[in-house]
DNA sequence: TCCGGCGGTTCTGTATACATTGCAGACCCC
DNA sequence: GGGGTCTGCAATGTATACAGAACCGCCGGA
């Protein structure tokens, strides 16, 4: 595979009912199953949805389906209709670049909040340990496909350490919604041609970023730490756009998640 | 009165099924009574909410009530617990106070994008209009309760106007769920002493601000925009802590719409 | 006295039947 | 022939019955 686009937990979110492991309630069964055929395009972007077609697709009554319809509107990914029904959300370029420019906001305001409430020197150790691991996996020259899950695992968790550390709970959750729109997530568009120099070079720039980040909080200086973690979601951006322009047609469709509900050209 | 706090149009949100007037669903029904119930403080925050105590507080079957819970879960009021059921969210000071930093910052991020991307014409015109009408409204030497609800109206147009620009829906999106929160609305903290020259002053702060932003956005000056936008919100986080700290406790119990979920001198 | 098992109660989760509303197509009148 | 209306259908909104699970309290035993 040349392209490689990972969402490790698309805000899974199951909240309720779950907590174990195997017995899936049927609420969170349908959210998942329906996340799943819109994101892999089964069902088109665009496309109104009706109950009682999921429910005959699915196999649950229609209870459970209102509720996971309704969570999916919730995240964005469905829009409800005026008079009942929904329709799949398709997304203009500007929406995504929006929706990463967004996570970029919030990200630099939890670093600066971060830097100026002083983070616990625990968090901070945690997020030094992932930094580490990135280190270990970017030693190679370049990466394989395990390599590369094991950087996005490493990144994920980086990012969360870092929202911890603001201590600010309200901020996260506004930041988890708006991650949950797929392209956003801060591992979301770490998509290149997996084994080239190139690739990894950009993930050497983004982790001299969290780098600096990590010392900026530390240092208490928060302006630098917002500009930075800005600037880091703007790598999101430029992949975003090399995927949309380049060949990532051909290479991509299957494995990026939510490619299809991009409209090309639209507004 | 001596305090006045207002929070028109809470997040209304009908969006479906209703549109009409009169002819509200059970569905709004239930969630309108529902969040004005929690917002009066008449379901205490922290209490556990069951549904069926629902059912027969509002006299509609379990259906409505659920979606109405779980929208207010998604509007952060409420909390769902792990084994079923919610309980009433209290904030604390923090809390608040973050959620106004987060619309100070997603509305900084709105100004600068409208800047950086220009602003119709049109859309310029309207919000100077607003303006316009807060200048008439604020030169009257002190304000009577209705032109502060001229204040109010306007300065919530004003805004909206602002959003309206960037030409974000995704942002304004995520704007609205923060708004959601009753505290962060721009306008929810104009919680004064109506009558003092200390009032409008403040107000005349703000509409300068105003002013200078609309400036910084016509002169497409971004960073200028987005800075202005953020102090602007800080004018509530400095109304909050006036509020919290000081004779509010006496003076504005019933009319600020939320304020007994803010758990005082709570984490 | 403390612990553990056990039953009842009460809640949520699910399914389904019923009501109602919006829409489409056809038919009739002008 | 065009427009309006009326009717039938389909899909959502609502109510409720049923099942399963969690919690509480009780009782017996150690």
């Amino acid at each position: 595979m040349s392209l490689l686009a990972v969402n490790p937990t698309p805000a899974l979110d199951a909240s309720r009912t779950d907590a174990g492991g195997a017995t899936e309630s049927a609420q969170v069964r349908a959210l998942l199953q329906l996340r799943e055929l819109i994101l892999s395009g089964e069902l088109a972007g665009g496309s109104r949805i009706a109950e009682l077609a999921i429910v005959e697709r699915l196999g649950v009554s229609r209870t459970p389906i209102r509720a996971a319809l309704m969570r999916l509107e919730q995240e964005g990914l469905l829009e409800a209709l005026p008079n009942g029904g929904y329709v799949v959300q398709t997304f203009s370029e500007r929406d995504v670049a929006d929706a990463i420019e967004l996570r970029g906001t919030l990200e630099g305001l939890l670093a600066r909040l971060a830097a100026e409430r002083g983070a616990s020197t625990a968090a901070l150790a945690r997020a030094r340990a992932c930094l580490e691991h990135i280190d270990a996996v970017l030693a190679a020259p370049a990466l394989n496909d395990e390599g590369f899950s094991a950087y996005v695992a490493c990144n994920s968790e980086f990012h969360t350490c870092l929202w911890s550390m603001a201590d600010s709970p309200t901020t996260v959750r506004q930041l988890e919604r708006v991650l949950s729109l797929p392209f956003a997530s801060p591992s979301g568009f770490v998509v290149m041609q997996a084994h080239s120099q190139r690739a990894r070079d950009m993930l050497v720039v983004a982790q001299d970023q969290h780098r600096q980040v990590l010392d900026a909080i530390e240092q208490r200086e928060g302006a630098r730490a917002e500009a930075i973690m800005r600037e880091h979601s703007r790598l999101a951006q430029r992949n975003l756009r090399e995927v949309l322009a380049g060949h990532a047609t051909v290479h991509a469709p299957a494995s990026m998640p939510a490619i299809k509900l991009i409209r090309r050209g639209g507004a």
